[in-house]
DNA sequence: AAAGTTTGCTAACACATGTTAGTTGTTTTA
DNA sequence: TAAAACAACTAACATGTGTTAGCAAACTTT
C-alpha cells in the first residue's frame, strides 16, 4: 500500500494531473484509460478517485490551466508600452517557451480540448476565440503603424500559433537543435514573414 | 434494406472511407464508433463489415492515401527545373489546396496517425520522416544559392507544415476569407519569412 | 495510544465497443 | 427465370471502459 509520493506544496491531485497530461499527450484522451493512468501513478485505478472526481476533470484542469496562463500573459503584454512587433515577438517567445518547457500540458490543451463537454467546451472555445482576437488586434495595430505588412491578421495569428505547435515534432525528434536555437529560428522566420520591408 | 448509394467508379468502400474521414476528423479516431459511422452511412454497424475488414483499415486507407499523394507531388516538384524558393512555394500551395479541398482526409492523416498499429505505424512515420528530409533538402539548397536566409532547415519545414495545418481553424471559423485570399496570405507570410533580403 | 482522517485495496457493475455468425433480402449473371 | 453473388439485417459475444461500494491500512491529530 505505497502512497503516492508528494513534495511540499504539491498535492497528490497535482501529481495525478501531471501524469495524466503525459499520458493524454502520448495516447490521446480517449485512448488513455484510467487503468493506464493508475499504473503510471503507481496505484490501482479506483484509488485515483480519492483525489479526483472523474477522468474529464483531469482534462479540465489541464486545458484551463494552460488557457489561463496564456490569457494572463496577454494581459501583461497588452499593457506594455512597446511597439506591435515587439508585442508579437514577446507573445511568440512565451508560446515557444511554454511549448518547450510544459510540453505535455500545452500539447494536450491544444489537441484534446474537443473532448471537453459543455459547459466547459463552450467556455474553452470562447477563451480561445477571445485570445486570438486580441492577438489579431495587436497585429492590426502594427499594420496601421506600418510596422507590419498588409495581410489578413486572423490568418497571421493562425499561422503563428500552429507553427509553434510544430515544436511537438522537435520534441519527438532524436537529433534536436538546442531550445535556444529553436526559439531564434522560429522568431526569425515568423517575425521575418510579418515585418514590412 | 436500403443499399449504400454509389456512383460510377466509386465503390461502397470508398463511400465508407469518406464518411469515416469526416467522422474521425470531427470526433477523433478513438471516440468515433462503428455505430456512429454506420449511422452516418445509413446502415447497421455490422453491415459495414461486408465492405471493410476492420476499423483500423479505414485509418490505413485515409493515412496512406494522403501520404502517397504528397509523396508523388514531391517527386514531381523535385524534378522540375526551377529555383528552390519556387519549389517551396509550389509545395506550400499544394499543401494549402489539399488542406482546403480535402480537409477531412488530410486532417485525419495529420492528427490521428498515432492510432495506427505496427507495421503500418512505422511505415507511416518513415514516410513522413523522408518527406520532411526531402523538403528540408530543398531549403538547404536554397540557402547555398543565397535565395533563402540562413536558418535551420528542419525547423523551417516544421513551421511551414504545421502552419498549414492551421487551416483547420479557417474551416471552423464562421467569417471565412476566401480560399484564394487564404492561400495568398499564407504564402506571403511563410515565403516572406524565408527569403533573404 | 486512541480517534479521526486520509488514502489505498479488491470486487463488481453497467455500459459501450469492435466484431462475428447466421439469415434474409436484393442485384447481377447465365 | 433460376442461380450465383452481393449486401443488408438481427442477435450476440468478448472485451475494455469509467466509476462506485465497502473495507483495510497508514498517517495525523488529540
Amino acid at each position: 500500500m505505497a502512497r503516492i509520493k508528494t513534495e511540499k506544496n504539491i498535492s497528490r491531485k497535482d501529481v495525478i494531473v501531471a501524469k495524466a497530461a503525459a499520458l493524454f499527450r502520448e495516447k490521446g484522451f480517449k485512448a488513455a484509460s484510467m487503468r493506464d493512468l493508475a499504473e503510471s501513478v503507481g496505484v490501482e485505478a479506483a484509488s485515483l478517485y480519492n483525489h479526483i472526481k472523474s477522468k474529464i476533470e483531469l482534462l479540465h484542469e489541464i486545458c484551463f490551466g494552460v488557457a489561463n496562463k496564456f490569457m494572463h500573459k496577454m494581459d501583461e503584454v497588452e499593457s506594455e508600452s512597446i511597439n506591435s512587433i515587439a508585442k508579437v515577438e514577446k507573445l511568440l517567445r512565451f508560446h515557444i517557451n511554454e511549448m518547450v518547457n510544459h510540453y505535455e500540458e500545452v500539447y494536450v490543451s491544444d489537441r484534446e480540448w474537443k473532448h471537453l463537454a459543455d459547459p466547459y467546451l463552450s467556455n474553452f472555445q470562447n477563451q480561445r476565440r477571445i485570445y486570438r482576437k486580441r492577438f489579431a488586434a495587436i497585429i492590426e495595430n502594427g499594420m496601421r503603424n506600418n510596422e507590419i505588412k498588409k495581410i489578413d491578421a486572423p490568418t497571421a495569428v493562425l499561422i503563428m500559433l500552429h507553427a509553434i505547435s510544430g515544436i511537438e515534432s522537435w520534441h519527438r525528434s532524436t537529433q534536436k537543435i538546442s531550445a535556444e536555437e529553436l526559439e531564434e529560428n522560429m522568431i526569425t522566420i515568423l517575425v521575418g514573414g510579418l515585418v514590412s520591408k
